[in-house]
DNA sequence: CGAAACAACGAAAACGGTTTCGTGTTGATA
DNA sequence: TATCAACACGAAACCGTTTTCGTTGTTTCG
């Protein structure tokens, strides 16, 4: 701008206006201080605009992990949306640590972003510390969490119905008369895994017949614990799983057949998360779709409308998305 | 920092220096800042200081698709090493088209980032227009590109050897004796098929088996057409399979199995991409490793070297990393 | 004792824009 | 002809920091 204003010889105000074709500036002007940026190729630096604005249009996420399929369609409808809006994406990775997870939102909390959306990690739910996020409400940083969530934290939230998830796939299992059922999930501070435990039960319960059996493993990390994988499924000669995620589902279908079980006349097997594998499976794994793209958008939406409302009103909303139950061929139709 | 100057009657240089622990500043008035500074959780803008020193700390990633696993672990090689550097990464989708990788490179060129890593667009590669990438190493911003690259724009680059994972591949399957090998890939403007293709040739040259037969499959898009697949896979009876993804790969050892054919004992199966379907695949896939976290790392470390080196020397360099054939069941031992 | 050296700090410019509030020129109106 | 809008533009403050270059007041030394 200072270049062309030299050149032009008027003001850099004139400059700033005629290129923002204020109504201030003479049609005359504004002609020529336009094509000269067409000429010499000027591009506004966003760091002064952002600096100016106090505005980055940059929007934060934080995630526990990228490489799992969840996430990353959470992230294409965060970007996909963000996008049209003219924001960006900075992806920070807690890699379920609490600490990273600290680190992280400091370093964008400094005026780097205009807002967060964040899934919890693993690390945090078990910490129950949520101050990192309570001092950036602080701040008046708006906040959308989705997924792993906390209601310690006053914020936007975006959740799937997670008992809900379980409880129609459980029923799902009931219907087709399925009478030994087992849950393969994860420890219980993970808000997510205590929703679908709940949904589960639930289930059963709900369906008065005390013929059926429930069984429930926890595994004790998010990794594959083999030797309680396998313990569990010899002992329990189960004829229904249910399980917290793919990887899960999948281990327990091969484990299964490699037992002689046939999938899914022996043993149902739906599986939350409808991810690649479930997909390509063989059998293909009947699956909880959690629609991630869809939560993405809608948190990058609410992000957006907080960060561009002009009343400080403090007014939180969670959203509950449903899961739907896609059906395969692991459970019987 | 006005405030903290004003509380404590001392002007903002000072309070500037002060926090920097500046040595022309008395160690009185350095305490006293600072900790003025803790008490008010002082925290600098971000925005401020990129202003000022040019530098924004973020670095700009622009990949075609994050739902895949080989981006996604890329991504994440570069995030971990970014971080321990002080840089955030700023992640772009082009979604494999021109127009929005254009776009992206435009929002983020205007001072928003200190430098690119970006893996090109199928669209782009298929135009074949980079100018848009050739602005950007015009104006002095450091870029690499990864995977999907082109040598029609200097700067640094990183691949893995795709040529000799197609080769050793390819001889893997000769070594065992296989005489009919079918490769299935996409279209040769993707840099990356056109590689594998090279490689698969090759090696099937260098066997010097004269009773070798090799087909190619090339299909249109990156997305599965089945007729055309099964109709390839129908009137072929091959006794091997290169594929160029796992997706292509785990369809068609379903495919084959769902002819009667026994894998590897029949047909041996062979995908670009150690990813989660080739692992958990049923038998589970033998794949080319890409390495992608290390591709990532080192992108991010080519990338902040050149954006930190004082020097404006344009030595590029091309590093090529070297693919690993994971031996699992689909192929015999 | 005067000059030089030094320690401790402040004023101001700079980064690249935006925006408010003038100000000087016109032309129309009373 | 004096008055007043409207018009077109410029000066300067501002966003929050850094940094250069003074400017003080105090030592130190010859």
């Amino acid at each position: 701008m200072k270049h062309i204003a030299k050149e032009l010889d008027v003001s850099i105000s004139t400059v700033s206006k005629a290129l923002k074709n204020s109504e201030e500036i003479s049609r005359d002007t504004k002609e020529k201080v336009q094509a000269f940026a067409k000429l010499y190729n000027y591009k506004p630096n966003n760091i002064a605009i952002s600096l100016k604005n106090k505005r980055t249009k940059n929007i934060g996420v934080i995630i526990p992990d990228i490489v799992h399929h969840f996430f990353t369609t959470v992230i294409r409808g965060i970007e996909k949306f963000a996008n049209t809006k003219g924001y960006n994406v900075i992806v920070c990775l807690s890699d379920e640590s609490f600490d990273k997870e600290v680190i992280n939102m400091e370093m964008l909390a400094n005026g780097s972003i205009d807002g967060f959306i964040m899934s919890l990690s693993s690390d945090t739910q078990l910490k129950n510390d949520y101050n990192h996020l309570k001092e950036v409400t602080e701040q008046g940083i708006p906040l959308v969490l989705f997924d792993r969530i906390t209601n310690e934290v006053e914020c936007d939230k975006i959740i799937i119905d997670d008992q809900l998830g379980a409880y129609v796939a459980t029923k799902k299992l009931l219907d087709q008369g399925r009478k030994k059922i087992a849950l393969i999930t994860t420890q219980d501070y993970l808000s997510v895994s205590k929703a679908r435990t709940e949904g589960f039960l639930k289930a059963i319960a709900d369906s008065e017949d005390n013929a059926v059996e429930k069984l429930i493993l926890k595994m004790p990390s998010m990794g594959m614990d083999e030797s309680l994988f396998t313990t569990f499924l010899d002992g329990n000669d189960v004829d229904a799983v249910l399980c917290v995620n793919e990887i899960f589902a999948i281990s327990a279908m091969r484990y299964l057949k490699l037992k002689g079980k046939r999938i899914p006349e022996d043993v149902s097997c739906i599986g939350f998360t409808d991810g690649l594998l479930s997909k390509y499976a063989n059998p293909s794994l009947t699956a909880i779709a959690q629609h991630g793209d869809e939560m993405g958008k809608m948190a990058a939406e609410m992000l957006i409308e907080k960060i561009e409302s002009e009343n400080e009103e403090e007014t939180y909303i969670t959203k509950i998305l449903e899961p739907t139950l896609i059906e395969r061929d692991s459970t019987i139709n």
